[in-house]
DNA sequence: TGTACATCAGTGAACGCGCGTTCACTGATGTAC
DNA sequence: TGTACATCAGTGAACGCGCGTTCACTGATGTAC
Protein backbone atom coordinates (compact mmCIF):
# COMPACT_ATOMS: atom_id res chain seq x y z
CA UNK A 1 0.00 0.00 0.00
CA UNK A 2 2.86 2.40 -0.31
CA UNK A 3 1.96 5.92 -1.40
CA UNK A 4 3.85 7.80 -3.66
CA UNK A 5 6.34 10.86 -2.14
CA UNK A 6 3.70 13.23 -2.84
CA UNK A 7 0.38 11.79 -2.07
CA UNK A 8 2.36 11.06 1.39
CA UNK A 9 3.16 14.77 1.54
CA UNK A 10 -0.43 15.52 1.19
CA UNK A 11 -1.56 12.75 3.93
CA UNK A 12 0.99 14.88 5.98
CA UNK A 13 0.14 18.17 5.47
CA UNK A 14 -3.78 16.35 6.12
CA UNK A 15 -2.65 15.29 9.32
CA UNK A 16 -0.80 18.57 10.35
CA UNK A 17 -3.98 20.60 9.54
CA UNK A 18 -6.09 18.13 11.23
CA UNK A 19 -4.40 18.16 14.51
CA UNK A 20 -4.36 22.28 14.55
CA UNK A 21 -8.21 21.74 14.44
CA UNK A 22 -8.43 18.95 16.84
CA UNK A 23 -6.19 20.68 19.32
CA UNK A 24 -8.17 23.84 19.35
CA UNK A 25 -11.10 21.82 19.83
CA UNK A 26 -10.69 19.52 22.76
CA UNK A 27 -6.88 20.58 23.97
CA UNK A 28 -3.66 18.93 23.30
CA UNK A 29 -3.87 17.05 26.75
CA UNK A 30 -7.67 15.23 25.93
CA UNK A 31 -6.85 14.62 21.74
CA UNK A 32 -5.47 11.23 21.48
CA UNK A 33 -3.31 10.20 18.04
CA UNK A 34 -6.02 7.85 17.17
CA UNK A 35 -8.87 11.20 17.24
CA UNK A 36 -6.22 12.90 14.93
CA UNK A 37 -5.30 10.25 12.71
CA UNK A 38 -9.20 10.03 12.09
CA UNK A 39 -10.06 13.31 11.23
CA UNK A 40 -7.45 13.22 8.88
CA UNK A 41 -8.73 9.85 7.28
CA UNK A 42 -6.55 7.43 8.50
CA UNK A 43 -5.46 4.68 11.10
CA UNK A 44 -3.35 5.47 14.03
CA UNK A 45 -0.72 2.96 13.45
CA UNK A 46 0.80 5.20 10.46
CA UNK A 47 0.87 8.39 12.39
CA UNK A 48 4.83 7.82 13.36
CA UNK A 49 5.80 7.27 9.76
CA UNK A 50 5.30 11.16 9.66
CA UNK A 51 6.01 12.53 13.19
CA UNK A 52 8.72 11.51 16.06
CA UNK A 53 6.44 12.41 18.29
CA UNK A 54 3.25 13.86 19.49
CA UNK A 55 5.37 17.11 20.70
CA UNK A 56 6.26 17.29 16.91
CA UNK A 57 2.62 17.24 15.75
CA UNK A 58 1.74 19.44 18.07
CA UNK A 59 4.64 21.61 17.47
CA UNK A 60 3.86 21.73 13.94
CA UNK A 61 0.10 22.35 13.59
CA UNK A 62 0.32 25.67 15.79
CA UNK A 63 3.27 26.82 13.97
CA UNK A 64 0.80 25.76 10.80
CA UNK A 65 -1.99 27.38 12.43
CA UNK A 66 -0.34 30.31 13.80
CA UNK A 67 1.17 31.05 9.77
CA UNK A 68 -2.77 30.35 8.42
CA UNK A 69 -4.15 33.28 10.82
CA UNK A 70 -1.32 35.40 9.53
CA UNK A 71 -2.10 34.81 6.08
CA UNK A 72 -5.90 35.56 6.77
CA UNK A 73 -5.24 38.53 8.21
CA UNK A 74 -2.66 39.67 5.39
CA UNK A 75 -5.56 39.27 2.95
CA UNK A 76 -8.25 41.17 5.12
CA UNK A 77 -5.72 43.99 5.89
CA UNK A 78 -4.83 44.51 2.01
CA UNK A 79 -8.62 44.09 1.14
CA UNK A 80 -9.60 47.42 3.25
CA UNK A 81 -9.35 50.99 2.74
CA UNK A 82 -5.97 51.25 4.68
CA UNK A 83 -7.12 53.54 7.11
CA UNK A 84 -10.08 50.91 8.47
CA UNK A 85 -7.74 47.96 7.93
CA UNK A 86 -6.35 47.19 11.33
CA UNK A 87 -9.94 48.03 13.10
CA UNK A 88 -11.71 45.62 10.35
CA UNK A 89 -8.96 42.79 11.30
CA UNK A 90 -9.84 43.75 15.20
CA UNK A 91 -13.75 43.70 14.62
CA UNK A 92 -13.76 40.43 13.42
CA UNK A 93 -11.53 38.91 16.02
CA UNK A 94 -13.54 40.28 18.87
CA UNK A 95 -16.37 39.11 17.05
CA UNK A 96 -18.98 36.48 18.71
CA UNK A 97 -18.43 33.87 14.96
CA UNK A 98 -14.52 33.67 16.17
CA UNK A 99 -15.84 33.08 19.74
CA UNK A 100 -17.83 30.33 18.99
CA UNK A 101 -15.47 29.29 16.33
CA UNK A 102 -12.38 27.91 18.23
CA UNK A 103 -11.28 24.89 15.82
CA UNK A 104 -10.56 27.32 13.28
CA UNK A 105 -9.60 30.42 15.20
CA UNK A 106 -6.77 31.77 16.94
CA UNK A 107 -4.72 28.89 18.42
CA UNK A 108 -3.56 31.46 20.97
CA UNK A 109 -7.42 32.55 22.49
CA UNK A 110 -7.79 28.33 22.21
CA UNK A 111 -4.94 27.04 23.89
CA UNK A 112 -3.04 30.65 25.16
CA UNK A 113 -2.34 29.18 29.23
CA UNK A 114 -1.86 25.30 27.88
CA UNK A 115 0.92 26.75 26.02
CA UNK A 116 2.60 28.39 28.49
CA UNK A 117 3.01 24.56 30.44
CA UNK A 118 4.17 23.35 26.77
CA UNK A 119 7.48 21.74 25.93
CA UNK A 120 9.89 24.22 24.73
CA UNK A 121 9.77 23.06 20.93
CA UNK A 122 6.07 24.17 21.02
CA UNK A 123 6.66 27.31 23.24
CA UNK A 124 9.80 28.54 20.71
CA UNK A 125 6.93 28.15 17.88
CA UNK A 126 4.82 30.08 19.40
CA UNK A 127 6.65 32.48 20.38
CA UNK A 128 7.76 32.71 16.86
CA UNK A 129 4.67 33.42 15.81
CA UNK A 130 3.40 35.95 18.49
CA UNK A 131 6.17 38.15 17.16
CA UNK A 132 5.22 37.55 13.57
CA UNK A 133 1.52 38.50 14.44
CA UNK A 134 2.50 41.47 16.36
CA UNK A 135 4.85 42.84 14.05
CA UNK A 136 2.00 42.63 11.37
CA UNK A 137 -0.32 44.48 13.83
CA UNK A 138 2.74 46.98 14.53
CA UNK A 139 2.47 47.73 10.71
CA UNK A 140 -0.73 49.07 10.70
CA UNK A 141 -0.49 51.37 13.25
CA UNK A 142 0.72 54.92 12.13
CA UNK A 143 1.50 58.24 13.94
CA UNK A 144 4.28 56.74 16.18
CA UNK A 145 7.56 55.39 15.65
CA UNK A 146 8.53 51.76 14.67
CA UNK A 147 9.35 50.67 18.12
CA UNK A 148 6.27 52.79 19.54
CA UNK A 149 3.90 50.94 16.97
CA UNK A 150 5.65 47.58 18.41
CA UNK A 151 5.28 48.01 21.84
CA UNK A 152 1.43 49.38 21.37
CA UNK A 153 0.73 46.01 19.27
CA UNK A 154 2.28 44.07 22.10
CA UNK A 155 -0.80 45.69 24.27
CA UNK A 156 -3.37 45.11 21.64
CA UNK A 157 -2.97 41.85 20.72
CA UNK A 158 -2.76 40.66 24.24
CA UNK A 159 -5.84 42.18 25.33
CA UNK A 160 -7.93 40.91 22.38
CA UNK A 161 -6.43 37.08 23.53
CA UNK A 162 -7.08 37.88 27.55
CA UNK A 163 -10.95 39.71 25.75
CA UNK A 164 -11.28 36.06 23.55
CA UNK A 165 -10.53 34.15 26.27
CA UNK A 166 -13.03 35.48 28.86
CA UNK A 167 -15.73 35.22 26.40
CA UNK A 168 -15.53 31.50 25.87
CA UNK A 169 -14.78 30.99 29.61
CA UNK A 170 -17.91 32.56 30.81
CA UNK A 171 -21.07 30.55 30.77
CA UNK A 172 -23.65 33.99 30.78
CA UNK A 173 -24.45 34.77 27.21
CA UNK A 174 -24.95 38.39 28.12
CA UNK A 175 -21.61 39.01 29.86
CA UNK A 176 -19.38 36.86 27.40
CA UNK A 177 -20.84 39.63 24.53
CA UNK A 178 -20.03 42.54 26.89
CA UNK A 179 -16.67 41.36 27.11
CA UNK A 180 -16.03 41.56 23.47
CA UNK A 181 -18.20 44.18 23.22
CA UNK A 182 -15.36 46.09 25.90
CA UNK A 183 -12.49 45.49 24.16
CA UNK A 184 -13.60 46.30 20.70
CA UNK A 185 -14.73 49.64 22.25
CA UNK A 186 -11.14 50.48 23.36
CA UNK A 187 -9.45 49.01 20.80
CA UNK A 188 -11.07 50.31 17.76
CA UNK A 189 -10.59 54.09 18.78
CA UNK A 190 -6.75 53.77 20.05
CA UNK A 191 -6.23 55.85 23.10
CA UNK B 1 -7.69 5.04 61.73
CA UNK B 2 -10.83 6.76 61.72
CA UNK B 3 -10.19 10.62 62.36
CA UNK B 4 -12.36 13.08 63.92
CA UNK B 5 -15.06 14.68 62.11
CA UNK B 6 -12.94 17.73 62.58
CA UNK B 7 -10.01 16.66 61.37
CA UNK B 8 -11.52 15.07 58.57
CA UNK B 9 -13.02 18.51 57.68
CA UNK B 10 -9.31 20.13 58.01
CA UNK B 11 -8.08 16.82 55.59
CA UNK B 12 -11.26 18.02 53.22
CA UNK B 13 -9.85 21.48 53.41
CA UNK B 14 -6.39 20.85 52.83
CA UNK B 15 -7.02 18.44 49.42
CA UNK B 16 -9.24 21.56 48.15
CA UNK B 17 -5.67 23.87 48.39
CA UNK B 18 -3.23 21.59 47.50
CA UNK B 19 -5.79 20.90 44.27
CA UNK B 20 -5.59 24.41 43.68
CA UNK B 21 -2.16 25.16 43.50
CA UNK B 22 -1.07 21.44 41.62
CA UNK B 23 -4.21 22.45 38.99
CA UNK B 24 -2.79 25.67 38.54
CA UNK B 25 1.20 24.56 37.91
CA UNK B 26 0.32 21.38 35.56
CA UNK B 27 -3.08 21.91 34.50
CA UNK B 28 -6.19 20.17 35.32
CA UNK B 29 -5.62 17.23 33.10
CA UNK B 30 -1.82 16.48 34.15
CA UNK B 31 -2.87 16.52 37.48
CA UNK B 32 -3.18 12.84 38.88
CA UNK B 33 -5.20 12.63 41.72
CA UNK B 34 -2.84 10.35 43.00
CA UNK B 35 -0.65 13.64 43.22
CA UNK B 36 -2.94 15.87 44.23
CA UNK B 37 -3.46 13.67 47.61
CA UNK B 38 0.43 13.37 47.73
CA UNK B 39 0.63 17.18 47.91
CA UNK B 40 -1.97 17.32 50.34
CA UNK B 41 -0.14 14.60 52.53
CA UNK B 42 -2.45 11.55 51.73
CA UNK B 43 -2.73 8.15 49.71
CA UNK B 44 -5.26 8.54 46.78
CA UNK B 45 -7.07 6.16 48.32
CA UNK B 46 -8.64 7.73 50.16
CA UNK B 47 -10.12 11.02 47.64
CA UNK B 48 -13.61 9.20 47.42
CA UNK B 49 -13.99 9.52 50.95
CA UNK B 50 -14.37 13.43 50.14
CA UNK B 51 -15.54 14.17 47.09
CA UNK B 52 -17.36 11.86 44.35
CA UNK B 53 -15.18 12.98 41.15
CA UNK B 54 -12.30 14.60 39.90
CA UNK B 55 -14.79 16.75 38.41
CA UNK B 56 -15.88 17.84 41.94
CA UNK B 57 -12.46 18.94 43.34
CA UNK B 58 -11.77 20.78 40.41
CA UNK B 59 -14.77 22.60 40.43
CA UNK B 60 -14.20 22.88 44.22
CA UNK B 61 -10.22 24.48 44.30
CA UNK B 62 -11.38 26.23 41.28
CA UNK B 63 -13.96 28.83 43.59
CA UNK B 64 -11.58 28.21 46.27
CA UNK B 65 -8.70 29.96 44.98
CA UNK B 66 -11.20 32.53 43.18
CA UNK B 67 -12.09 33.39 46.33
CA UNK B 68 -8.35 33.45 48.06
CA UNK B 69 -7.92 35.82 45.27
CA UNK B 70 -11.17 37.88 46.20
CA UNK B 71 -9.71 37.45 49.75
CA UNK B 72 -6.36 39.10 49.45
CA UNK B 73 -7.20 41.98 46.46
CA UNK B 74 -9.66 43.07 49.04
CA UNK B 75 -6.40 42.76 51.85
CA UNK B 76 -4.57 45.10 49.11
CA UNK B 77 -7.12 47.39 48.27
CA UNK B 78 -8.40 48.88 51.58
CA UNK B 79 -4.60 48.77 53.16
CA UNK B 80 -4.00 51.43 50.13
CA UNK B 81 -5.33 54.76 49.60
CA UNK B 82 -8.21 55.08 48.06
CA UNK B 83 -7.10 56.65 44.90
CA UNK B 84 -4.18 54.62 44.69
CA UNK B 85 -5.63 51.18 45.92
CA UNK B 86 -6.92 50.02 42.53
CA UNK B 87 -3.50 50.87 40.66
CA UNK B 88 -1.82 48.95 43.43
CA UNK B 89 -3.78 46.21 42.68
CA UNK B 90 -3.53 46.13 39.02
CA UNK B 91 0.55 46.82 39.01
CA UNK B 92 0.95 43.34 41.50
CA UNK B 93 -1.37 41.92 39.19
CA UNK B 94 0.87 42.69 36.30
CA UNK B 95 4.16 42.02 37.73
CA UNK B 96 6.92 39.56 37.08
CA UNK B 97 6.45 37.95 40.47
CA UNK B 98 2.50 36.78 39.34
CA UNK B 99 3.54 35.58 36.27
CA UNK B 100 6.84 33.47 37.72
CA UNK B 101 4.12 32.03 40.66
CA UNK B 102 1.50 30.37 38.76
CA UNK B 103 0.85 28.02 41.40
CA UNK B 104 -0.11 30.36 43.59
CA UNK B 105 -1.61 33.34 41.27
CA UNK B 106 -4.62 33.90 39.49
CA UNK B 107 -6.60 31.22 38.21
CA UNK B 108 -8.07 32.70 35.08
CA UNK B 109 -4.61 33.45 34.23
CA UNK B 110 -3.46 30.40 34.81
CA UNK B 111 -6.59 27.76 33.33
CA UNK B 112 -8.03 30.18 31.24
CA UNK B 113 -8.11 28.72 27.94
CA UNK B 114 -8.90 24.96 29.73
CA UNK B 115 -11.39 26.58 31.22
CA UNK B 116 -13.41 27.65 28.20
CA UNK B 117 -13.21 23.47 27.92
CA UNK B 118 -14.66 22.45 31.17
CA UNK B 119 -18.03 20.52 32.68
CA UNK B 120 -20.65 22.87 33.33
CA UNK B 121 -20.21 22.96 37.31
CA UNK B 122 -16.63 24.27 36.49
CA UNK B 123 -17.28 27.16 34.34
CA UNK B 124 -20.55 28.00 36.71
CA UNK B 125 -18.10 28.31 39.72
CA UNK B 126 -15.64 30.30 37.03
CA UNK B 127 -17.95 32.33 35.70
CA UNK B 128 -19.34 33.53 39.29
CA UNK B 129 -15.81 34.42 40.71
CA UNK B 130 -15.00 36.41 37.44
CA UNK B 131 -18.11 38.23 37.95
CA UNK B 132 -17.22 39.06 41.60
CA UNK B 133 -13.59 39.91 40.50
CA UNK B 134 -14.86 42.64 38.08
CA UNK B 135 -17.79 43.57 40.50
CA UNK B 136 -14.69 44.21 43.30
CA UNK B 137 -12.72 46.19 40.75
CA UNK B 138 -16.04 48.45 39.41
CA UNK B 139 -16.41 49.34 43.05
CA UNK B 140 -13.06 51.02 42.80
CA UNK B 141 -13.15 53.12 39.96
CA UNK B 142 -14.79 56.72 40.52
CA UNK B 143 -16.36 59.29 38.23
CA UNK B 144 -18.60 56.99 36.44
CA UNK B 145 -21.85 55.55 36.29
CA UNK B 146 -22.21 51.95 38.39
CA UNK B 147 -23.11 50.37 35.02
CA UNK B 148 -20.31 52.08 33.35
CA UNK B 149 -17.58 51.17 35.78
CA UNK B 150 -18.74 47.81 35.33
CA UNK B 151 -18.38 47.66 32.09
CA UNK B 152 -14.88 49.22 32.36
CA UNK B 153 -13.77 46.59 34.94
CA UNK B 154 -15.20 44.06 32.51
CA UNK B 155 -12.76 45.09 30.15
CA UNK B 156 -9.88 46.29 32.61
CA UNK B 157 -9.65 42.41 33.55
CA UNK B 158 -9.68 40.70 30.56
CA UNK B 159 -7.24 42.68 29.73
CA UNK B 160 -5.07 41.41 32.58
CA UNK B 161 -5.75 38.24 32.10
CA UNK B 162 -4.45 38.30 28.53
CA UNK B 163 -1.52 39.60 29.44
CA UNK B 164 -0.18 37.11 32.25
CA UNK B 165 -1.13 34.74 30.23
CA UNK B 166 1.04 35.87 26.91
CA UNK B 167 3.32 36.62 29.20
CA UNK B 168 4.17 33.53 30.74
CA UNK B 169 3.40 32.00 26.87
CA UNK B 170 6.33 33.82 25.37
CA UNK B 171 9.88 32.26 25.76
CA UNK B 172 11.79 35.43 25.45
CA UNK B 173 11.99 36.93 28.91
CA UNK B 174 12.33 40.43 27.22
CA UNK B 175 8.71 40.41 25.07
CA UNK B 176 7.64 38.99 28.27
CA UNK B 177 8.60 41.92 29.99
CA UNK B 178 7.34 44.20 27.60
CA UNK B 179 3.85 42.53 27.62
CA UNK B 180 3.26 43.25 31.59
CA UNK B 181 5.29 46.57 31.50
CA UNK B 182 2.66 47.51 28.17
CA UNK B 183 -0.25 46.67 30.03
CA UNK B 184 0.56 48.12 33.09
CA UNK B 185 0.90 51.91 30.76
CA UNK B 186 -2.53 51.24 29.39
CA UNK B 187 -4.52 50.68 32.56
CA UNK B 188 -2.74 52.31 35.34
CA UNK B 189 -3.68 56.04 33.73
CA UNK B 190 -7.35 54.80 32.65
CA UNK B 191 -8.00 56.13 29.10
C1' DT C 1 11.80 0.53 -22.15
C1' DG C 2 11.42 -3.57 -19.23
C1' DT C 3 12.55 -6.38 -15.26
C1' DA C 4 13.96 -7.47 -10.35
C1' DC C 5 14.48 -5.85 -6.03
C1' DA C 6 14.38 -2.49 -2.24
C1' DT C 7 11.71 0.88 -0.06
C1' DC C 8 8.24 2.57 2.73
C1' DA C 9 3.05 4.64 3.57
C1' DG C 10 -0.48 2.78 5.71
C1' DT C 11 -2.94 -1.06 8.57
C1' DG C 12 -4.29 -3.20 12.77
C1' DA C 13 -2.80 -5.79 16.75
C1' DA C 14 -0.07 -5.40 20.68
C1' DC C 15 3.01 -3.14 24.35
C1' DG C 16 3.51 -0.95 28.96
C1' DC C 17 1.92 2.75 31.61
C1' DG C 18 -0.72 5.94 34.34
C1' DC C 19 -5.16 7.38 34.85
C1' DG C 20 -9.85 7.66 37.53
C1' DT C 21 -12.30 4.70 40.25
C1' DT C 22 -13.47 0.69 43.42
C1' DC C 23 -12.77 -2.30 47.19
C1' DA C 24 -11.49 -5.06 51.40
C1' DC C 25 -9.41 -3.90 55.35
C1' DT C 26 -7.87 -1.33 59.77
C1' DG C 27 -8.57 0.85 63.92
C1' DA C 28 -9.75 5.21 66.15
C1' DT C 29 -14.02 7.89 66.79
C1' DG C 30 -18.92 8.42 67.56
C1' DT C 31 -23.31 6.61 69.44
C1' DA C 32 -26.62 4.06 72.25
C1' DC C 33 -27.69 2.22 76.48
C1' DT D 1 -19.41 7.26 83.57
C1' DG D 2 -18.54 2.85 81.38
C1' DT D 3 -19.30 -0.64 77.91
C1' DA D 4 -20.52 -2.64 73.25
C1' DC D 5 -21.23 -1.80 68.75
C1' DA D 6 -21.54 0.90 64.45
C1' DT D 7 -19.32 4.19 61.69
C1' DC D 8 -16.07 5.83 58.63
C1' DA D 9 -11.18 8.36 57.38
C1' DG D 10 -7.42 6.63 55.52
C1' DT D 11 -4.48 2.70 53.35
C1' DG D 12 -2.85 0.07 49.54
C1' DA D 13 -3.95 -3.33 46.10
C1' DA D 14 -6.66 -3.98 42.19
C1' DC D 15 -9.97 -2.77 38.24
C1' DG D 16 -10.70 -1.50 33.32
C1' DC D 17 -9.58 1.88 30.06
C1' DG D 18 -7.33 4.86 26.80
C1' DC D 19 -3.10 6.76 26.00
C1' DG D 20 1.54 7.17 23.27
C1' DT D 21 4.39 4.13 21.05
C1' DT D 22 6.09 -0.19 18.62
C1' DC D 23 5.84 -3.84 15.38
C1' DA D 24 4.97 -7.44 11.72
C1' DC D 25 2.83 -7.24 7.63
C1' DT D 26 1.03 -5.67 2.86
C1' DG D 27 1.53 -4.15 -1.63
C1' DA D 28 2.17 -0.09 -4.56
C1' DT D 29 6.06 2.99 -5.65
C1' DG D 30 10.84 4.03 -6.52
C1' DT D 31 15.47 2.58 -8.09
C1' DA D 32 19.16 0.07 -10.49
C1' DC D 33 20.52 -2.30 -14.35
Amino acid sequence: MRKSRREAAETRQRIVEAASEEFRRNGVDRTGLSELMAAAGLTHGGFYKHFESKEQVVAESTAFCIDSMIESWRRMLSSAPRNLAIQTAITEYLSTDHRDDVASGCPFSALGSEMARSEDSVRQATTTGFVKMVDLIASQLGGMTRSAARREALWIFSTMIGAVIMARVVTDPEISDSILREARKHLIRPS
